[in-house]
DNA sequence: CTGTTAGCGCCTTCAT
DNA sequence: ATGAAGGCGCTAACAG
């Protein structure tokens, strides 16, 4: 049994399709009050639900836009997502989120599967490989907006963490705890994702007096797999940093691995602070410092921009960085 | 500038537009290879991309199916939606999750929202209020699936873990370390909501003997907010346990804030062991004792039959409930 | 081997 | 206040 469509309605309240639709769109105007009635009532038993693809394709608008994020993995992509659904929901739009899994092939694949089906924008934490699609989507006037990651050369709105900040926070509190040998570990920086990269040089730069006796020892962006054996190398150099900053969570996740497999303690033998806050930081042993990102407001607001955008009440080719302030969770790992 | 459609396509390589439209659907059959080319070429130069709405339209068919997951806080949820993404991804599919946040309003939103959209099966973890809304779409012939959940008097396929086994599996772990006094924590039971009420049946089941001294004392299942609260009152007990079942993740970490609020000791003070394996389990100090269900089979089994009933090879009315084996994940709690 | 024709279900002037 | 007609971009016979 099929679904009804518009005509069968109009067919059973007796009136043309363009009445139903009208009715359906509260184009009421001087509708009779009768004809409203009976057009309700044909919905009713017929259960006629409208056909959100017909009237996409007339309309060229979806009010669904693309989400592709760059590794869901991070809790941060969670978060993000969870804010931009919020305002979404709000307004009536509609989310599809895409995981590229860090793979640029697979950004590009998916933003072209996006704007096969018509989303009406995108937000996207990229991957950074893929500049001449994102080009294009501009070109085309595509509302695009990128959050935590930048692209060199490419032009749009970004929401971003203030991570010189970040990295001076914690680096302040290190300090205010007496640790003076400090060292960072992060995931890799062979794609110069940026806020790998932007950590990593803040911390470079906050320490520079140190740099110049340390250097890369104590700075160090490692594939995931690698940093349990990059956090023993640097606890065994003849002076072994004190005081370890986790560029984000996954980072701080396998220091979490080396020192439950290797028996080391927090903060005896050496502080912690990881960037992101993780769920379970307040429940680890020691309960873990942590410095968070804005993450809801910048999801939100991120979200808002776009459907700004989308109904033409923001400047589809304005390009601000917006940098969001990070904040120091202390527990006890520092 | 606007996209170009198959028109302007068959425009620019001098053909119409059906044999465009042959040649993206790889109907080369005998198509001059020649004509191949200058369509090719055209599509390049002009950027065409075909308008996958359109296309659905004509087909009635989305290549899409709709997720609702009842709560998207369980890691199990997240997980299952991860091998559900998987296999769509290799069949050309789309996967469009919604999280219905335990509210059956939310949950008949979202179904009608995705109807509209015209997605073509559903693969759903039934808040269990909306019998109804599931008869309509079996009625209308609607390719459905549930995990994890099963929704009384509606006849679907379903994809659950064997909970009694898993009750069965933690209950023997802790009988084997010598716990005599076990109880058992999980989320509000008001719902009746499947993995929770059986869990508890199961448990009430397999230590009826304890059942008559200790009865609903040492069997809860509460509002998350609640749970710290009633964790404390079961262990001021005058007997009281010294082993506890978490009735799944939520659960679990609420009692691990209790243990950490209350500096309690594990396995001192009482045994722990969580059903569901959370990430950090392994990360814990003590590391924490779970029972793993196969996430990754049951999202794959459920995408695959739901894949097979929309492409018409399997049944579509077919309507068996399969079970799982759980896993006993021993680490240090228990 | 390629073009013509007729919709898919809905929306939107423009008449009436 | 309501209806008729055309078209969104694509596909699927059926001709040619």
């Amino acid at each position: 049994m099929k679904r009804p469509t518009m005509a069968d309605v109009a067919r059973h309240a007796n009136v043309s399709k363009s009445t139903v639709s009208q009715y359906l769109n509260k184009r009421y105007h001087y509708m009779g009050e009768e004809t409203k009635l009976r057009i309700e009532k044909a919905i009713q038993t017929l259960g006629y639900e409208a056909n959100v693809l017909a009237r996409s394709l007339k309309q060229k608008k979806t009010s669904t836009i693309g989400v592709i994020v760059a590794n869901i993995l991070h809790v941060f992509s969670t978060q993000i997502i969870r804010a931009i659904e919020d305002v979404c929901h709000e307004h009536d739009f509609h989310v599809i989120v895409c995981n590229a899994d860090d793979d640029p092939a697979k950004e590009k694949k998916y933003i072209q599967m996006l704007r096969a089906k018509q989303v009406d924008g995108f937000i996207v934490f990229p991957t950074g490989e893929n500049k001449a699609l994102y080009e294009d989507l501009l070109q085309e006037d595509y509302p695009l907006i990128f959050i935590d990651r930048l692209v060199e050369g490419v032009a749009v709105d970004a929401f971003l963490l203030d991570n010189h900040a970040a990295v001076q926070l914690a680096v302040d509190h290190f300090l205010s705890k007496g640790h003076e040998r400090i060292g960072i570990i992060t995931t890799s920086l062979i794609h110069h994702v940026t806020p790998r990269v932007e950590r990593m040089d803040a911390f470079g730069e906050i320490l520079k007096h140190q740099a110049i006796t340390f250097g890369r020892a104590y700075q160090r962006g490692l594939e995931t797999r690698d940093i349990k054996a990059g956090l023993m190398e640097m606890l065994a150099l003849e002076e072994p940093p004190t005081a370890i900053l986790a560029g984000n969570d996954l980072a701080l996740i396998e220091i979490l691995k080396a020192v439950k497999a290797y028996k080391l303690r927090i903060p005896e033998d050496f502080a912690l602070i990881g960037i992101d806050d993780i769920p379970f930081a307040g429940l680890f042993d020691p309960p873990l410092t942590t410095i968070a990102q804005p993450t809801f407001r910048m999801g939100k607001e991120a979200a808002d921009l776009l459907i700004h955008k989308i109904n033409g009440v923001e400047d589809l080719k304005s390009s601000q960085i917006h940098r969001f302030p990070p904040r120091l969770i202390q527990r006890a790992s520092c």
